[in-house]
DNA sequence: CAGTAATGCGAGTAATTACTCGCAATGGCT
DNA sequence: AGCCATTGCGAGTAATTACTCGCATTACTG
């Protein structure tokens, strides 16, 4: 008994020693998110990981100490690919007035969130669950980062004082909409910009202090 | 070994059996409200609930066939007061306009979510990763409906067609900032409520196509 | 081809935890 | 007081799962 019967190894052959770690590390990550969306976070544990990865858990473990940091290595990847887009777009836009500046970056997150909409929505959950890592939280504070840069740039249009409230409140409502858009189905990029757009806009320019 | 010494058993002499089952159902309900906000999600477990209720494990089983029927449970217990407070608040508004018949809505949501915002914040969570029972489903529509009525008898001021949508965007704009603030410990009611009211008019009266 | 460091493997371990079941205490009854 | 149905108890069980460790395989070096 316990003879050990080695099973179907990786072909490893054909990367070299080099490129190995950053493949094993991409595999893993990839796999990772593809059992956060199909099973969801109850069903994510790290032997189904392994298996989906076509790796061992041994392997695994070698690459990421922990369930936490392979969670977090996730997180990090798709924030990055989220800051990287908006940032972009925002580099790009000329950007004349607040309206035309906000749109392409709400458009950005939209496209961005709703790409695999089912790792968008357990990413952004688990995100609050957990206690953030040193890089996650300097990613968050880059879409921050960018929010804030334009709304600063548009002052005068902008009837808010704490800029930096304003942003964290913007990213929570997108969010909100598009994870909600995307647990109803209702993946119509469209009808979403708009109500983001005006949901942002209300809060950036409106007056709530009308009395009744 | 293994003798079994009965070590503090309940008090129950005091309560008559009428009334011990409902007794016991609070008592561990509101144990169970108080272990999900001190440890979150992760240190929920139903031996932690038990020895905080004061209760054996046994016990516990004998009124919650699950420990997922037990955070059903205090998810329809709290999101009864919720549905109560706003049913309630939407009975006695005169309403003349939109924005008379939010404000006292929104504020009483804030009022509800901010009474204990860890619990809250939890609960709004637990509530996406489990699939909702029917009483739960049930309450939850009840809100929705009664911000689709509002908006209803407001149609002329309301430049959205399709009202449920509205509501269900509207209310996951409201717990998004109001858990936003919660969990940065922003607890400062009259900001929040004009940061709604802001977002929730725009989204309902903005119009959002203004070119660049 | 032989030697060997690096790398992958996966059975096993320890910890956690939802849940059961047989027994003990209780208190309402006569 | 004595009976016994009801109710509470909590040690134990089974399942899950994060993680380890000693070994097997690989592929680079000469």
């Amino acid at each position: 008994m316990a003879t050990r019967v080695a099973r179907t190894r990786l072909r490893l052959r054909k990367i070299p020693r080099q490129q190995r770690s950053a493949h094993m590390v991409e595999t893993i990550v990839e796999a990772a998110a593809r059992i956060l969306e199909t099973r969801g976070l109850a069903g994510f544990n790290t032997n189904a990981v392994a298996e989906r990865a076509g790796v061992s858990i041994g392997s695994l473990y070698q690459y990421f100490p922990s369930k936490e940091a392979l969670i977090a290595a996730l997180s990090d990847r798709e924030r990055k690919r989220l800051v990287a887009g908006i940032a972009e777009t925002y580099r790009q836009a000329a950007a004349p007035d607040l309206v035309s500046a906000l749109r392409p970056l709400v458009r950005a997150a939209i496209r961005q969130q709703l790409a695999r909409p089912a790792l968008a929505r357990a990413l952004d959950f688990e995100e609050q669950r957990l206690v953030l890592n040193e890089a996650d939280r300097r990613t968050t504070q880059d879409i921050a980062g960018v929010v804030m840069a334009l709304l600063g740039r548009h002052r005068r249009q902008v009837a808010v004082h704490d800029l930096e409230e304003a942003a964290l409140d913007l990213i929570a409502i997108a969010r909100a909409l598009i994870d909600g858009a995307a647990s109803r189905g209702h993946v119509e990029p469209a009808g979403l910009e708009s109500r983001i757009m005006r949901a942002v806009l209300g809060y950036l320019t409106g007056r709530a202090n009308v009395a009744a």
